[in-house]
DNA sequence: TTGTAAGCGTTATCAA
DNA sequence: TTGATAACGCTTACAA
């Protein structure tokens, strides 16, 4: 079923029809509710490839997601649902790609063989070589995260760096001495993932303000090196009151790890960081926490997008989003650490 | 840049050029390499959407998940990113399509606009509205789950009833007699969604097989609510002694209310179910389960598509998965519950 | 108010 | 071994 199918059971030109579907040209109202009934009758929609091609836009974005080798985060998986979702609302389709490094047959489909109109890319290195293709080949595109230059180019991301200084100075607040900040994985980190290093250097900034004592520690994505983690810090640093992380993954085990010792949060030990809202409130006591808002994270750089794709020339925007801290009853004054059982 | 700018950067015609990337005719040595060189040097790659138009497929499947507002599982997370790993293998691209009920606009657009070659549909209802959709437009699709009459349709599912029965069974041997099940959500399983009937089914089967006593809940798909169920089981039904679940996002919170009643697994109480590895894992103890092989069965929803793709009139295949249950250390020989704290 | 026809970038048929 | 050309289904400038 095609616009020439329409146009001959409709008993009109091809143009007619297209004109009626788009509304570029006014059709007599008898015409047009005899087309509307045919193409209601038989269930046409116009091919999509044959729109792109004669329209130069494919009314698709891009989304490049980590390989999927690695789980994704509970907030990646935020930012990809809210992407979708907010695509969806302006009936644009979304097409996945998932790559990690350059060169990859994946990424290299999506942009060179025009398959979308822009690209949103995840999990953004500090130097990050997709970012330099997207550049190169002009495609519009949107990084949720941030390059260690970002000043040419539109993303949104979090401030990793103000927010994990506003708890250090919130723990500093309440008296704490000895924190801990527990980074997301090594190899995250090693290999030049933003919010890792933003992170740390907002960590060891505020520490250095407050003239506490920091000590800055890798964590794998997940619940037993959490616990492990947690587990070490304790052992080795028994003067540690409080920890900060952006690790949401190894939560659940941070807080076994801290049952298993017998300290009871925030009585002996506070905890708190930057994490989605669903895992501050799981954990028990619900953690003071600022909540990164994922949700809404997706939908901005969706907007963003469009702005690009519309006006590519225009000057690129930056959002850099700095949720407040919730205060919840993770956190609370200092006291010395009772000997771990 | 397309193929005319590079056939005449090349000094031949455009058909040679696209012969010379297709192989589908034979061209002279010398000729090849200089259009390699060019195409190297310009970076062409072929326009997909004048691609998809000549050739009438899109080289694109569609993958249906539930809409943004529900947080997807992280058993659902593994279906998306196994589809989108393994058909990124085979150098296809995932269009997603958030599309819950009927009428959707996405799922509508991806469908009629042949926007792909084929769909993958997730979250089945036993009566699902997307399925009959399908069905009457043609589009070749396989199902991650399967509707109530599913024979004629090629599906991918877990075998929850089998699965749920091999539990029970398991634990009636421990002895245990009176026992429940902790399904996903109330509103999951009125809708009809196929696993909590057919874990259903399974558990009742099972309970009547061995003469037991078996009590099934609902429970939404979140720490908190498994919690609350499972202090209200252990509150109203002092004797029941073990419980199955398919509910992985609930069991966090399960482990919590028994954590809290002072009920040590398995010593005095048993669980084991059917859930997505991590979750088994990072269980304490380590939960006796089915493991599903959420990675592998997107990527054999893939290979099953791709078969309905180029024969369209095969017979429909299906997949039911059956892995073992994994003796961990959840389970074990029934004691009557101690009181609760 | 409607129709005719060109052209988007490919692939593949037919000729040479 | 290669080239010219039609066709895929659509949108839109130009004509009527």
């Amino acid at each position: 079923m095609n616009i020439g199918e329409i146009a001959r059971l409709a008993g009109v030109s091809r143009s007619t029809v297209s004109y009626a579907l788009s509304g570029r040209r006014t059709v007599s109202a008898e015409t047009r509710r005899r087309i509307e009934q045919v193409i209601a009758e038989a269930g046409y929609r116009p091919n999509a490839a044959a729109r792109a091609l004669k329209e130069g836009r494919t009314r698709t974005l891009g989304l490049v997601i980590p390989p999927a080798s690695r789980r994704l985060t509970d907030m990646q998986l935020g930012f990809v649902a809210s992407v979708v979702e907010a695509a969806a609302r302006v009936d644009l389709d979304v097409l996945l790609s998932p790559s990690g490094g350059d060169h990859d047959r994946s990424f290299e489909r999506v942009i060179t063989g025009q398959r979308v109109d822009g690209v949103i890319l995840m999990e953004i290195r500090l130097e990050d070589a997709r970012v330099a293709r997207l550049q190169q080949t002009g495609t519009p595109f949107v990084t949720i995260g941030r390059t260690a230059h970002p000043e040419h180019m539109s993303w949104v991301d979090v401030d990793y760096a103000g927010l994990i200084g506003r708890c250090v100075h919130h723990l500093a607040d309440l008296g704490h001495r000895h924190i801990a900040l527990i980074n997301r994985s090594q190899e995250l980190v090693a290999a030049g993932y933003g919010p890792g290093h933003r992170a740390l250097a907002g960590f060891t900034d505020a520490v250095a303000q407050r003239d506490l004592s920091g000590l800055a520690v890798c964590c794998a994505d997940e619940t037993t090196a959490g616990q492990a983690c947690m587990e070490q810090l304790l052992a080795d640093h028994p003067q540690i009151t409080a920890v900060a992380t952006i690790n949401e993954a190894a939560l659940p085990g941070m807080q076994r790890a801290l049952d298993d010792a017998g300290l009871a949060v925030p009585r002996d030990f506070s905890i708190t960081g930057v994490v989605a809202q669903h895992w501050a409130e799981d954990f028990r006591p619900p953690l003071t926490a600022a909540d990164v808002p994922a949700h809404d994270m997706g939908a901005r750089a969706v907007e963003l997008l469009l702005q690009r794709i519309a006006e590519p020339t225009s000057a690129p925007r930056h959002l850099l989003i700095a949720p407040p801290i919730a205060l919840r009853a993770s956190t609370g004054p200092s006291a010395a650490r009772p000997a771990g059982r």
